[in-house]
DNA sequence: GCGATTAATATGTCTGCACATAATATCCCT
DNA sequence: AGGGATATTATGTGCAGACATATTAATCGC
């Protein structure tokens, strides 16, 4: 007999469209929520839900007291899977390798010192690797790790797990940076085919446990290869 | 007199340090909601906020009757704010200004009408632009634009606003995909500086009303430009 | 055994209420 | 008028209870 709820989603959708045909104008004030739990039949919390949804997704703009406003600027954001090589390559149907080019402790030149905060005196692996698609260049990978930061990484057997990999499953970060920038396929030391004049797309990431640098790593991928993020 | 009551983020914050710590292992299955309620002394909806969030940050996979149990591979997502070009460059306090290259009615390759499911027949606006940081050519973008899903485009003055501002102030999207790709300096028609021949940043955009599309965009940067997410 | 129905269970979410908190508006005293 | 205390208000969040829903486990009939 009763009307059935109202769900928190319905709600989204409703108050979705009305900012979307401006039946609430940009940077303008919306009801209250009690307004709107009156109008839609429900308690307030369910009306709470719903904004509070489309505030996490950048459309509203809410304040105690000063009541919730639409986004002037709905600043989207793009959001993108961090790549992880072999999950993206075996996705698209491709048979995923890799190699180990290089593995040695070494001091690392200022840029990267400078990337990770360092004081100086931090025990360093260098690693060097290239991950291929159906045995053809995919991506190249010079990667510079804080042994300080994570020690276990000594005795892993990284001629068989790719260092990102193992870190993703071992040490897990809190946050960290990327950077994207247009390379030269040669800038990959000729693991890439190809003319080594021809852009390419690099990724350089750093990623942090709190205040501690895990590692910094610069990526080159084949000349051909795409990113692709969402709206 | 009585405990203080237990914010969902205090419960987060726990079980997330209690997953990035491995007391609960990758993909193991951890108490339900009413155990962990009773742990922390509070309402079983308290726990299923501070859980939903990191379901929602992809910490957790969480299934009815089947319960809960920690993401294997946490899939982390980059955000990057969309580059709304004129605010990204005043912010690094360099004076943006926006040129008006080219304004056409015309058909589109084939390449873009496949991007922007078109069926044919359809009115496109074409337009390049360059946009400059301190009077260096900064970003050239070239853009087809569906007149038929923003009519109201046609009185726009786009040499005054970018068609970008007036794309994002005027015809909000529903969803829409980035690719990010390395191309050269010269694809940009000699509009940037430089040797032709260096790797530049490329990223190409397409937004959507729903199943209409809004507007294809290439945009080329300048050689020296990083695109920067945060994790 | 095997397939289909039924029970059990964990999460999903709504309600109504209470109180907390932040931001603004108002009042009052000087 | 000015400035500071105070009231007001909209959102933020907690709680207990109830029911919904998805999924798995168990059971029953054949």
């Amino acid at each position: 007999m009763s009307d059935a709820p109202i769900s928190w989603q319905s709600i989204r959708d409703t108050m979705m469209r009305r900012i979307r045909t401006r039946v609430y104008a940009p940077g303008a004030l919306i009801p209250n929520e009690t307004e709107l739990a009156t109008e839609f039949g429900c308690a307030r919390a369910t009306v709470n839900r719903a904004l509070q949804d489309l505030a996490a997704s950048g459309f509203l703009d809410r304040k105690r007291k000063a009541g919730t406003r639409v986004m002037a600027e709905p600043r989207r954001k793009a959001s993108m899977d961090i790549p992880l090589i072999r999950a993206e390559v075996e996705a698209r149907g491709q048979t995923h390798s890799y190699r180990l080019l290089l593995r040695e402790e070494a001091t690392p030149p200022a840029a990267v010192a400078a990337q990770l905060h360092l004081k100086g005196g931090e025990r360093l692996l260098h690693v060097q690797s290239l991950h291929l698609a159906d045995d053809r260049p995919h991506m190249f990978e010079d990667r510079w790790i804080v042994l300080d930061t994570v020690p276990a990484l000594t005795d892993a057997d990284l001629s068989q797990i790719s260092p990102n990999e193992w870190l993703l499953r071992e040490a897990p970060y809190t946050h960290g940076t990327i950077e994207l920038a247009a390379a030269c396929a040669g800038d990959a030391g000729g693991h890439l085919q190809g003319d080594p004049q021809t852009p390419a797309l690099s990724l350089l990431r750093v990623t942090w446990m709190h205040e501690t640098a895990i590692t910094f790593v610069t990526q080159i991928f084949a000349p051909d290869y795409r990113l692709s993020l969402d709206l």
